[in-house]
DNA sequence: CAAGTTATGGCAACCGGTTGACAAAGGCCT
DNA sequence: AGGCCTTTGTCAACCGGTTGCCATAACTTG
């Protein structure tokens, strides 16, 4: 008998839900301006505007706040204003790897800079993509697109809307974060050359991958500059999987060494060659790219051309803030430095005998 | 001369700031309602409360609301409500591949109900991850804490707030998603007991895991059941290089086989060992924990007890939009399967010679 | 010390939905 | 046809900040 079951009985202190708010937490500016004896207005200045209110006004008020553990509300501030201290960011694959520490540098960034992340996901599909970015431009300040699988139009369209940053893909107009590949590649040939291999594979990543065609275009003129062969293979899908799938190719290719559009197709490639008796490097040196969590637990562990990715993250969340706050200049392309991180998989070519 | 570079030359249309509204995109209720010849409220109960408007007006309302291209501002919708269709995520350590999959299970899953995931990092500190977790209160539906450091304490006073759903841990009084590790832990253990093995290692996580404690109970009790010798182990950090370090003590052991509160230890030990000349699995065998990304990378591929990790992440996002709905008891707690993945990492005993 | 500035606080109108209370309109019954 | 109950739409008061405009108060300057 002394607890209704029946919600609606004895409640005529309000609607009462079930995660009730007790009566803290929910101070406002009203509150404050009671406590302090002034107006709302001049709290809300006192609390975002500095220097528009006097010394002491502003001591009094921020006393009052502190004492009613004051916190502004979000929704309230971003009704009139916009502003949400939010940005997103939207990646192909949250379980690729390659995305996790531009996730965690742009998480990063966003903390310190005290805004807050919203991550979505477009399963590597465009249409999803533009989906989930119409969607978030609602709530957040701006956006980081990273890898981007929609038209550069769609891009820019965006960008009209709301500042826009992109990571690995160069949009005319739109302020970029690309790993420049050259050093990096340029790195791998002549290391490949200075051990005796003349002819090279690139095992291409997803056709609407931009940097997919940029690292091949490296992959030709390092190649070219070296006096070495190049040739391009395709995969069916970025993914480990699809390093298994192309080993076939990659055998009668007649190529000794390979270097594959992401780290993910070099680790599905070597254990193919592996379980078909290849040694690597002994026969085959393979590189990757990125150097990924986990490019060095195979054995041997591989050989890869690094971007700096969470570099890529937070300069990206950087380039967006300094947008937003109306620093820097417009549609600066921030460049990050590639190297290459020589392992096991690479090597000297040995004899065939 | 026909594009003046000073933005302020001709605009008197208004504030005009980079991102404007273009006139577009931004119609509201009252548009909606001069168009249908309605009222506002009448648009705002046809287009949130179903069934409260005759068909009629409801049809001509949803037609001037595409035809206006309307979209809900959700600052609007939840300043007077607090609903805000959004969740947020906190994990430990973003670049930590156990928690890979459980974010896109509840990314998954919230995309999916419509709503939006926030992801916050605790950087594996108690404090930062009270005051993320306390952060996102503001502007979240509801919480959901993958492997919290913070006390049982703190986070039944978070749930007092907003429901707020726990991954790896159970807390009483909160819903909580904990993988059963049990079965896991003997089939691991027999599969060991079976192959000769007579001492076994467990090589713990950090003190304040809640998870390290019950996968060092399931051990104790599957080798107790097994009539095998139980060890407890020390690391460092939960990490690769925490592996490498525990290699000494758990030569010094002389465990033959050794199982690691989580794969990242069992790879570093791996590395360790086999640096040092051990050879695996036929002088150790080594079984992980969780299955994350990359651990058949290694050679030999790495045995391990495997969580569904994808699962608990969808699994404790669907646990929380039942609550956030009404529907489903309180404080459940969803228990999920543990399986062996017997790869090439755990096998027979070689004898010594 | 009067006149002119500037610094400071108050007033009130927004931002765009939500919702309780209520009245008008319509349907059902005898 | 009159009385009663439902359905459906309207009114108006919120939710909690922000900000342009204005009136003082305070300060400068001649």
């Amino acid at each position: 008998m002394t607890e209704p079951k029946t919600p609606d009985a004895a409640a005529p202190a309000g609607p009462a839900r079930k995660h009730a708010r007790d009566g803290k937490s929910n101070a406002t500016i009203y509150d404050i301006a009671k406590v302090a004896g002034v107006n709302p207005s001049t709290v809300s200045r006192a609390l975002s505007k500095p220097g528009r209110v006097s010394a002491k006004t502003q001591k009094l008020i921020e006393d009052a706040a502190a004492e009613l553990d004051y916190h502004v509300n979000p929704f309230a501030r971003a009704l009139p204003t916009g502003r949400t201290n939010t940005f997103g960011l939207i990646v192909a694959d949250i379980t690729n790897p390659t995305f996790f520490d531009i996730i965690r540098g742009a998480e990063t960034t966003a903390t310190v800079r005290d805004y807050t992340l919203v991550l979505a996901e477009s399963a590597e599909s465009a249409v999803t993509e533009l989906t989930a970015a119409r969607r978030m431009m609602a709530t957040v300040d701006g956006l980081i697109l990273a890898s981007p699988r929609m038209d550069d139009d769609d891009i820019r369209a965006l960008a009209r809307d709301k500042p826009v940053v992109v990571i690995n893909r160069e949009v005319d107009g739109v302020p970029c974060v690309v790993p420049d590949v050259n050093k990096g590649i340029s790195e791998a040939v002549r290391s490949l050359a200075a051990n005796g291999h003349t002819k090279v594979a690139f095992v291409a990543g997803p056709a609407q991958s931009w940097m997919s065609a940029r690292r091949w275009e490296g992959v030709q003129a390092a190649c070219e500059w070296s006096r070495l062969d190049a040739v391009r293979l395709e995969s069916s899908k970025p993914t480990v999987d699809g390093g298994r799938q192309v080993a076939r190719d990659v055998r009668a290719s007649g190529a000794t060494a390979v270097l594959t559009y992401n780290d993910l197709l070099a680790i599905g490639l070597m254990q193919e060659l592996q379980a078909a008796g290849v040694v690597v490097p002994d026969q085959i040196s393979i590189v990757g790219f990125d150097d990924i969590f986990g490019a060095d637990f195979t054995t041997p562990p591989l050989t890869t051309v690094r971007s700096p990715l969470g570099e890529c993250g937070s300069g990206a969340a950087t380039l967006l803030l300094e947008l937003l706050h109306g620093t820097g200049g417009p549609a600066a392309t921030l460049r990050v430095e590639t190297e290459l991180v020589l392992r096991g998989s690479s090597g000297r070519l040995l004899p065939a005998g």
